[in-house]
DNA sequence: TGAACGGATGAATCCTACA
DNA sequence: ATGTAGGATTCATCCGTTC
């Protein structure tokens, strides 16, 4: 209870100044958005938000206004239960995931750890907020089923099918090649945020399904301590953390991650010009976190624009390399000769310079030259080292990538 | 109770003749196989093999003799309105699901059917027996924390990715494209089977993920009734059930399906030579099942014949390879690089070049490397006429010679 | 400069026959 | 039941070094 107190007292201080700028109202208004709220039920009291609070997560929880929050993401610990260590063929040993708050006595212990914490973040939900909760074999039966009995309402689960998994050395299981989310209304009420459009119109003009491929967190993006060796055992891919906020809130919404760890969430949200509020009990970790969140640059607001209405029906086609890094947000996209101009957004849309047209890349190229229809993929260009390609090269590098992981 | 006695006096008459002949001993032999069974757990009473009794499952499975399927493959019922078998415990009916509480209610009497016949499967099962439960977001979460709580291990979590998913129509979640399978021992200790060589082998040599991607049953190989409508609402496709099967299960182990449906585990196990046992409530999709079993031809045996598994050949010592003069006393073993060598002596055991370290090819390859363990079939090396071969051809030319290289 | 190669590593409930 | 020893087992990717 001490910590909460002072984490509350030494918060109320610094809330009126986040860290960056809260979102211009480009699409939603900020203030008391997103559908009637129940009278009493949301306190106006100022949020911490873009702050990392260190302490126990229920408790800090539970300190928060009650019906604050767009989304909640969480990624809370698995209980694994591991035996003996596990060596690879050429004998090196595997580096599990030993640490202490993975360990619980037993399935009611996780229970209970479970049905406290799903208490604390349904409280800080907003009526039509949503809740991401990520987990494997070992835990996500007990989390999944303990949501529907405290009342949220299960939207999808959805599988992160991981492109780069870790063997199965002994040859003894199927490889262990996914990792599952559940993605729940605050209740089956809920009118909650899902950008249907925009996330069609970067899927090649298909539907996003439920199984998501995505290539683990590794290299350049894992985040290491001083010793080169990974900070935290957990990392999770930021590319999995952007189709997330980007399918279930708005640009100035607010995002609370009460396992935050490494802070990808409060990076990803900043990037997307969402806030964050992070919860996490190891100041190492916190440390680490904030300096990331630090480094990151938020998008331009152009490329953050809410997608036009679906009557508007946007013609758009490859998210997948914006979340993957083969285009970057903010990009200029141009024509063969250089005479048209557009700028990629975050959502996979691209909207033409001088003009107020946002779209599919082939809809804003058909609409650059005044013509009917246009392939984007060619009409497209970037420049590269002072030359020009054809954005459906970047297609290419991303399918080779994928490999046959892709199918 | 009436209808359990029934099922099982009705059974008894016809155990004895299978209406397909059983497995031909081909890898394993059909009687007592697969491990010790504690005494008393199993009965002596005959299976119903290849049939498919008719009533309540749970009723049906506790008259089975305990402790005698391999494999059970259970898609039980998604729906919590589903109405008929959703009964309180008490026998009352389960009022419409409207509110939370209703909700409760109608989540307990669903948690209560599914414990009942998860224990009655668990108790049908051998000791070293495992079991697949399909299910969607709805239900799965239920199933999986139950089957934690009662004592299955689980193995894998296995994602169904739907080649062909239904869109989802209003736009408002990710388009539902996969179900989920659970695996699971009977416990944490269960030798269970799974024949991992022959799953790499046909996928690539690669091992085989815990996603798979099937279509949807659909076309010829969906029952139709006498309109041309299907005939169950949710038939699945024989390429799932069939890689179940071979994951899983020996030609000739039995598999039981409680929720029988249209007969596809019956289907699936006839053509791969599994003997099922099949458990459903309504007579119309039973005798539907009987006539596409009875058309389905069991695969020529050669078909199903194992490939060789290192892990099941018989084990040879390494003094049977001197003994037999595959190896000279006194010849000289190195490893792959030449860096290390040692002496073949006359009791199969090797001495480490220059040190006084004597033992099996094994411990004397670790104590070579500093090593913790070592597969000294593969890494020791004799040389033949120059060339230097792992003495693991040895040992092969001494399988084959005694001719069990075959199997 | 680039290709080729070797080493490292990722939320892992990862063996089994025999004495 | 428990301990000991035999011996079977990995995919995709990134990074640094070598050729």
């Amino acid at each position: 209870m001490r910590s909460v107190a002072k984490g509350a007292a030494g918060r109320t201080a610094r809330l009126c100044r986040p860290e960056y700028p809260a979102i211009a109202p480009l699409a939603a208004p900020p203030a008391a958005p997103r559908g009637a709220v129940p009278a009493g039920a949301v306190s106006d009291r100022a949020l911490p938000l873009n702050e990392i609070l260190i302490g126990d997560t229920i408790a800090q929880m539970a300190a928060l206004p009650a019906g604050s929050v767009d989304l909640v993401f969480a990624d809370p610990p698995y209980n694994l239960q591991l035996g003996g260590e596990l060596k690879r063929p050429d004998e090196s040993r595997v580096d599990a995931v030993d640490d202490h708050w993975d360990q619980f006595e037993s399935f009611a212990a996780y229970d209970a750890f479970t049905r406290a914490w799903l208490l604390a973040a349904r409280r800080a939900l907003k009526p039509n907020g949503t809740m991401f909760v990520i987990g494997s074999y070992h835990n996500i039966f007990r989390v999944g089923a303990l949501m529907q009995d405290l009342g949220f309402w299960i939207l999808n689960d959805i599988v992160w099918r991981k492109a780069n998994p870790m063997p199965n050395f002994r040859g003894r299981r199927f490889t262990n090649a996914h990792e599952t989310l559940i993605w729940a209304a605050r209740s089956a009420d809920s009118k909650y945020t899902f950008n249907y459009e925009a996330l069609k119109a970067g899927n090649e003009d298909v539907q996003v399904r439920s199984d998501w491929l995505f290539p683990l967190c590794t290299g350049q993006e894992r985040l290491k301590d001083e010793k080169g060796r990974k900070l935290h055992p957990t990392q999770k891919p930021e590319a999995l953390l952007a189709r997330v906020l980007l399918s279930s809130t708005k640009p100035g919404d607010v995002v609370l991650d009460p396992f935050f760890g490494s802070g990808t969430t409060g990076a990803v949200a900043k990037r997307l010009r969402r806030s964050f509020i992070g919860i996490e009990r190891e100041e190492t970790y916190a440390e680490a976190a904030r300096a990331r969140i630090a480094a990151v640059e938020p998008l331009p607001e152009e490329a953050l624009v809410a997608p036009p209405s679906a009557r508007e029906a946007p013609r758009v086609a490859f998210s997948a390399l914006v979340e993957r890094g083969f285009v970057t947000p903010g990009a200029e996209l141009t024509d063969a000769k250089g005479r048209f101009r557009a700028v990629v957004r975050a959502d996979g849309t691209i909207s033409l310079a001088d003009s107020p047209n946002v779209g599919s890349i082939h809809r804003v190229g058909a609409l650059a030259q005044g013509a009917e229809a246009c392939n984007g993929w060619t009409f497209w260009h970037v420049e590269e080292e002072g030359r020009r390609h054809p954005i459906d090269i970047l297609r290419a590098r991303l399918r080779a990538e994928m490999g046959i992981a892709a199918e």
